[in-house]
Order: structure tokens, then C-alpha cells, then sequence
DNA sequence: TCTACTTAGAGTCATTCTGACTTTTACAAA
DNA sequence: TTTGTAAAAGTCAGAATGACTCTAAGTAGA
């Protein structure tokens, strides 16, 4: 085996979502890519990614390449799939690793913005690099998909946060609008939030309770996975009492 | 890049699923293991697979170790994860794509049996090789939770089956009593079968109407995956009309 | 200061879904 | 002909869900 220099090379690349506001105002889901300065698909873009490093672990190596290209630190982060096609890079043979992750709004604006890393939104992508296309879609599906059972969406909020925007993540990602009553009685029924106690002012209405993610509970999202000490950021990196 | 010799190398793995009727007579949920004949791990039982050839799509390096070692085709395939940590093999590092398959239990006793290859009940597991143990974990995780709100349980069955065998598979992975009313009405308005016209005679009861998986609805398991030309076998195996 | 406006938050009601259970049917074996 | 067994259809109460109403509590403007 190993047949000289021709082996099978091992890439890590991310994909990076965050709601930002859109032209109109209204938020959007949008992810960074990066612009290929070299051949195959030079000038077009593609996902952040790089080489997996010997002494790296996988997920450290998605964390990596999304720092370095975004300056941004994940508030979750999880293995979508690894692809693995034939005919996936034109000359050579690659295995991508591919993870995606959710950012924090207000991270993302300080976010690097440049000649060659630029935010786009997700459902109006240009024609990406290699099967980048199909891997965003991929990750859109099943962003959209654990939206609905599990309980992922603070991950694009800050620590604390009111029940209405958390109900607007549900809106802007599954592109429908959410009864705020029904809404309101399916979040205070999981026992995913806890209230801070305080409450948001300065609104032109009645002011709204303010919610943080609550950690002693176990959404068992992952299963046996956990037990490989916790990729899924979230409240990990964060100072949590 | 490339870091001449010391690269990370790459293998697929797969979790092997079957039920098959256990000393007791009842069916239990099985998986083949081969022993490890060098080191690291020598005389351990460990999951069958081996390097990803550079000319081989994954998919088709799960399913040729898996013919390898049990002269078996799957019914159902799927990649499970990726397991990348550092210290999973003693002296190199190691890149594991694991997928996971289903075997018809007819097929199962077909399967060879040897010194070297042999089944284990699936809750009933000696000490693997490698993190071996986790993988096993997370596939019985997966296969558990996929079977509740998916439709794969005729992986595990024939070409066509009665809905006592159809709810005797979910009864012996879940390892729970399932109401034969209620499941009944579960699988009908799911609509994932249907009645060949055919009975199943020779019982000392009524005869059972036979099903068979119904092939033309999407259950769109997996969102935009499934353009990557259906390595979830199933249907596309046998000879389908 | 009062009124209009807006969303927060609590609650109602009808429909659907689910789990536990009953009844009748159709076969084999005794 | 009787007995035993599972098939298949059906019943019923409680839980979950979607559409909707009503009151509370703030700001902004008249």
C-alpha cells in the first residue's frame, strides 16, 4: 500500500453561518468564502479550508482555517460529512472533511471583510469551486433540518437574548414565519432557556424577559459522540459559571 | 504541505448490521469483528476495513471490505463519521471514514464464518481495537435513533415481509415491546410499503398479508446526499421493476 | 396628561397524533 | 368441532399542535 507520492490527500474546510442584517434591514443567513488565488478554480470562490496538519485534530483544524480566514471564533461546530468523489478535484485525488458552524451575529460584524474573503447569502451563491455548491447545500439542509429537533438556534445569538429574536433565527432560517404563542410555549416546555431575570428596555412596547441557554441540560444531540470532548462549542468557549 | 513520509493516513472502516436468531432462538442484533493478525492491537477483534484505494469512492471501499471479510452486500449503507482524534493508533495517525451498513438476515447465515471473522451481539461486545468500542457506540446510537423517525428497518429483511417481521426488527433493536395495532397504523399512513396482494401461508393463524418496500416515494433522508448517485443501497441492489 | 401604537405574555379551542385496549377474522392443530 | 394464535379493524382518552383572542406594559406623539 501507500503507493509512492500519489496517495489520497486529506483537506478540513467549514462552513460558516450567521445572520446578518440584509440590504433591506431585514437579517439574512450568510457564510464566508474565500476567493482561490491559485489553479484549479483560480478566482472562483470557495469554502475556507486548508490541509489537515499531523498534529491536528480534526475539528481543531475546522476551528483553524475558520479563524484564519474570518477572525471568528464558532458558537457551534459539528462534522457535516466527509467527500469523498473520484472526480471532485480535477488532478488530483482529495477527501475533504467538511464541518459547519454557527457564528454569532454580532461576531460576524467584526468579521474580516476583504478583496478575497467576502460574506454571500446562502440561498444565492455563485457557481463555487470543486462540489462546494452541493456541500453548502448539503450543510443549508441539515442546518434547516436540526433546527426543528434539536435546539441549535441560540448559537447564532449572544448570551442572553429575548424570546423574540431566537423566534426570528426560527423565521430567517426556516424562511417561514412562527406563531410568537405557539413558539413561546414549545421553547418554555423543552427547558432549553433559563430566564436572566432581566428584562430588555427601551423598547416602543412592553419590555421583553431576557433568556440565556441552559447548560445543565443534556440534548443528547450527538449521542456516544460526547464523549470525545465536546467540539460543540456553544457555552465551552464562553466564561460559563 | 506534504510532509514527506510522516503523512496522515486514510481508512474506511464499517459497522455491520444483522439480526439473527440467538442461541435462545429469539433474533438478536449482530456484527461481524476480525481479528487483528499484526500490530498494533495483535489478537484483538476489531471492525472490519482497510486504506481507501486512490482509485475507490468511499462508499465502494465500505462495500468491498465488507464483501472482503463477510462476503456480504449491504441493503443499506451509509457514511456514520469521520474519527480523527490523535492518539486513536499507537504510533501514526490515522484518518478512520466509517460508514454503516444493514445486512438481510437470510444473507447473514450465508456469511462466512472463520477463526478469524466472527459475530458478536451488538450490546455484548468484548474490548475492540483502536476507540473501536466508541465507533460501535455511535453506530448503534445512529441506527437507533435513524430507525424511530426514518424507514430503514427493511434493510434488515428480505424482499418482502410481513408486518410482524417489519415490527419484530424494531422490537429487537429498540429492545421495547411494540403494540402490533398501533404499529400497524404507524407503517400504513406512513405509506414506505406496500401489499404485494400475496399471503404468507403455512402459519397455525390467519395468513398475513406480504409487503414490500415502496420504492417510489422519497423519504429524503439525507436533503441534497442523494445526488451523490445512491450509495444507500436497498433497492438498488436486487432487481427492481 | 392622555391617547394611540406595538409587542409581551397568558390563555382558549378545535384538530390531529399517540398509546392502551377491544373485537372479529382466518388459519392450523388437536 | 373445538381450541389456540396472530391478523386486521376499530375504539377511546389524553397529549401535542396550530390558529386565534385578550390583557399587560412600555414608548411616542398629540
Amino acid at each position: 500500500m501507500s503507493t509512492s507520492e500519489s496517495h489520497v490527500a486529506l483537506a478540513v474546510s467549514t462552513v460558516i453561518f450567521a445572520l446578518r442584517p440584509s440590504a433591506e434591514g431585514e437579517p439574512e443567513l450568510v457564510l464566508p468564502l474565500v476567493r482561490r488565488i491559485r489553479e484549479p478554480y483560480e478566482g472562483q470562490w470557495a469554502l475556507p479550508g486548508g490541509p489537515l496538519n499531523l498534529h491536528e485534530d480534526l475539528a481543531e483544524a475546522a476551528s483553524r482555517t475558520l479563524l484564519e480566514t474570518t477572525a471568528l471564533e464558532p458558537r457551534y461546530l459539528e462534522q457535516l460529512y466527509a467527500f469523498g468523489q473520484l472526480d471532485r478535484s480535477p488532478d488530483d485525488r482529495v477527501v475533504s472533511i467538511v464541518y459547519w458552524a454557527l457564528v454569532a451575529g454580532e461576531e460576524a460584524d467584526r468579521a474580516i471583510q476583504s478583496e478575497n474573503v467576502q460574506w454571500f447569502s446562502a440561498d444565492d451563491l455563485p457557481e463555487l469551486a470543486f462540489d462546494h455548491n452541493l456541500i453548502v447545500d448539503y450543510a443549508l439542509w441539515r442546518l434547516r433540518t436540526k433546527l426543528e429537533y434539536s435546539r441549535i438556534a441560540h448559537g447564532f445569538l449572544g448570551e442572553t437574548f429575548t424570546l423574540a429574536q431566537l423566534r426570528e433565527v426560527y423565521e430567517v432560517v426556516l424562511r417561514k414565519p412562527v406563531d410568537p404563542g405557539n413558539f413561546r410555549r414549545m421553547v418554555e416546555a423543552s427547558g432549553t432557556v433559563v430566564p436572566t431575570g432581566e428584562r430588555l428596555a427601551g423598547t416602543p412596547h412592553r419590555p421583553p424577559q431576557l433568556y440565556r441557554y441552559n447548560t445543565s441540560i443534556d440534548l443528547s444531540d450527538q449521542g456516544p459522540l460526547s464523549r470525545l470532548g465536546a467540539p460543540r462549542t456553544l457555552a465551552s468557549t464562553r466564561g460559563e459559571h
